[in-house]
DNA sequence: CGTCCCACCTGATTGC
DNA sequence: TGCAATCAGGTGGGAC
């Protein structure tokens, strides 16, 4: 399951490998869930234009479009933001939302496109980026603005703006974090290891963390979540980076599906409960 | 608006 | 052994 960790390693694996190719041909499998903008628009805006940049965005991946002054973009041109390209192009967002199961890689024609491939963009130097998505959580979309995300970055945020987050909201702590217009990132293993770091219990109320607690957690989300990136991601599922590689991080969780299994600090059985509606663990010894 | 719950999906796992 | 029920969860929308 894709969270920031897993996105940020997509996005930079993809970035290394089509930086710089310009968009020939588009197809869409036409299963309309995937699509949040019309398929044709998608196709329109992505045709021709050259992919400049591929970064993360919270749980997104946005892909930065231009369309260079001398191979003029049908459609750029008139739809383009006035004021916020550089001279001479104009430009437009593609976002990839991963959901659970979407994954996005980079290929040559002649390897089989695996099932569930919803779209697949072919590059100026014939290889081709697919998105693929068995479970069809995942979305994609064009857009002329930029994208800046419901809520804040948990990497660069301040702790006294984390802390601020979670001034008089009655939900459990784990339900805050996993609030996307609170946090944009978080999802159900980093909010669980990050609380399993902060000995904090999933089923607290965010409101009556202390300001101990707060710190604890925001030190504990950023560190789980940079050292997650260091380690390429979390494969509990069927995640894998933009050549089909896993990441390595499930092997240092410390409660995420460890359920009935020994503490590693205590050796108190870990515990698995639903809360907001998720599989939620913890060590019911070191979470007070 | 805050909060809660379910539908959307398919593959893997569990249960009988 | 085989088939059916259950589980997994990010997001968005509806209910209260």
């Amino acid at each position: 399951m894709p969270e920031l960790p897993e996105v940020e390693t997509v996005a930079n694996g993809v970035h290394d490998r089509v930086r710089g190719q310009r968009i020939v041909s588009v197809w869409t499998s036409g299963k309309p869930q995937t699509f949040k903008s019309p398929e044709a628009e998608i196709a329109e805006v992505l045709t021709g234009a050259t992919i400049a940049q591929v970064r993360r965005v919270g749980k997104t991946i946005v892909m930065t479009l231009v369309f260079p002054a001398d191979q003029p973009h049908p459609n750029a041109a008139a739809k383009a933001p006035a004021g916020d390209a550089a001279p001479g192009t104009a430009s437009a967002e593609f976002l990839v939302h991963l959901g659970m199961s979407g994954r996005l890689l980079v290929a040559h024609p002649d390897v089989a496109r695996p099932p569930h491939t919803h779209a697949v963009l072919t590059l100026g130097d014939g290889r081709e980026l697919r998105f693929v998505d068995p479970r069809r959580f995942g979305r994609l979309s064009v857009r002329r603005e930029a994208y800046l995300g419901p809520g804040q970055e948990p990497l660069t945020i301040s702790p006294a703006d984390f802390a601020a987050l979670f001034r008089g909201r009655k939900m459990p702590i784990k339900a805050a974090l996993l609030n996307q217009s609170l946090l944009h990132g978080v999802g159900n293993i980093y909010a669980d290891e990050a609380l399993a770091r902060a000995g904090i219990r999933p089923r607290r109320q965010a409101a009556r963390l202390t300001r101990a607690e707060l710190a604890r957690l925001h030190a504990a989300l950023g560190n789980v979540l940079r050292r997650a990136i260091e380690l390429g991601g979390s494969s509990v599922s069927d995640y894998v980076d933009a050549d089909g590689a896993t990441g390595f991080f499930q092997l240092e969780h410390l409660v995420y599906a460890r359920d009935g299994q020994p503490c590693r600090s205590c050796a108190t059985p870990i515990r698995k409960i639903t809360l907001a509606g998720r599989g939620t663990h913890f060590c019911p010894q070191c979470q007070r």
